[in-house]
DNA sequence: CACTTGACCTGTCCGC
DNA sequence: TGCGGACAGGTCAAGT
């Protein structure tokens, strides 16, 4: 799914497309990626007005002037799309192929606002929902209750990770890292990309780390996923921005789909293994277990 | 408890 | 071409 960096950037995209705009209907088609009853959609969706589009670990917040909210978790294939009526994307345009033809057989749900403009909540592989909620509500839920801080928050640092890990010392580095109850909103991605630029084999188990190794990885963490925002995410198949715009961060990845390749530290051939039952790319010279 | 595996889905790619 | 199996950015429930 969109990590981190891509649902930061759909995020910022919504905030500057959809805030005030007013739900004038919904629609969809498989009830999963739309788990609410009719009577809470029609009272707290529609006719309510977008205030605010926010981001915890991997999941949107959407509030909404009716004191509910829309919690998406976009999963592995989720996008969140806006189109106006007016863009035209007729031949040569950048996003036609993306967005042009929405809604296709991946939308699973549509919300039409008042101005004709309309969100898409594609998912080809349907795993993803769009939750309707009292607002006060959501951090009640087990996901929010359970997760890990923000690795970009000013509050976090080298010891805040050390300490998180504290409980997972006979995991594997990896597994920690996807483990968002440790650290709110690393992937598959910016796992194997931050590890790589710590030198560390995500294998290697978190209790045989040093504080070195802590204030080299939580350095490599940030770098990587400030680097991906700033590029708009990766795009590895599926995930397009809220504007229907591929993220560039992949063609900087140093490892992740790079398999095959040299390492652009040390020339020693990229390889794709599994760790904690994920596929993870490493350089197998850099990264000693 | 901590840790691993299977399930949720569709689509694509690779070997036979 | 067709078919089976493995695999894909995530998370949870159920197993050991």
């Amino acid at each position: 799914m969109p990590e981190l960096p891509e649902v930061e950037t759909i995020k910022n995209g919504l905030n500057k497309l959809i805030i005030n705009k007013t739900v004038a209907s919904v629609s969809y088609d498989w009830p999963k990626s739309f788990p609410n009853s009719k009577s809470d959609y029609k009272s707290f969706l529609i006719e309510s007005r977008v205030e605010l589009v926010r981001r915890r670990a991997k999941v949107l917040i959407v509030n909404l002037s009716s004191q509910y909210s829309l919690v998406i978790h976009l999963k592995m294939t989720g996008q969140l799309v806006y189109k106006d009526k007016k863009t035209r994307f007729g031949a040569g345009h950048p996003n036609r192929s993306l967005i042009g033809k929405l809604p296709d057989k991946s939308t699973r749900v549509t919300v039409s606002f008042d101005d004709g403009s309309k969100l898409f909540f594609n998912d080809q592989r349907k795993f993803g929902w769009m939750r309707l909620m009292p607002t006060i509500e959501i951090e009640n839920l087990d996901f929010f209750k359970r997760v890990g801080p923000e690795p970009l928050s000013d509050n976090v640092n080298w010891k805040v990770l050390r300490d998180r890990f504290k409980r997972k010392k006979n995991s594997s580095i990896k597994a920690s890292l996807l483990d968002q109850s440790v650290l709110a909103g690393i992937g598959n991605i910016y796992a194997d990309e931050s590890l790589w630029g710590a030198k560390i084999h995500p294998a290697i188990l978190v209790g045989t780390l040093k504080d070195k190794d802590y204030q080299t990885l939580y350095k490599e963490i940030v770098n990587v996923l400030n680097l991906s925002i700033s590029l708009g995410g990766s795009t590895d198949k599926n995930y397009i921005d809220a504007e229907g715009k591929k993220g560039s961060y992949l063609a900087f990845a140093k490892v992740f789909r790079k398999e095959g390749l040299p390492c652009p530290r040390c020339g020693h051939t990229i390889i794709k293994t599994r760790v904690a039952n994920r596929g993870t790319h490493l350089c197998p010279h850099c990264q000693r277990r």
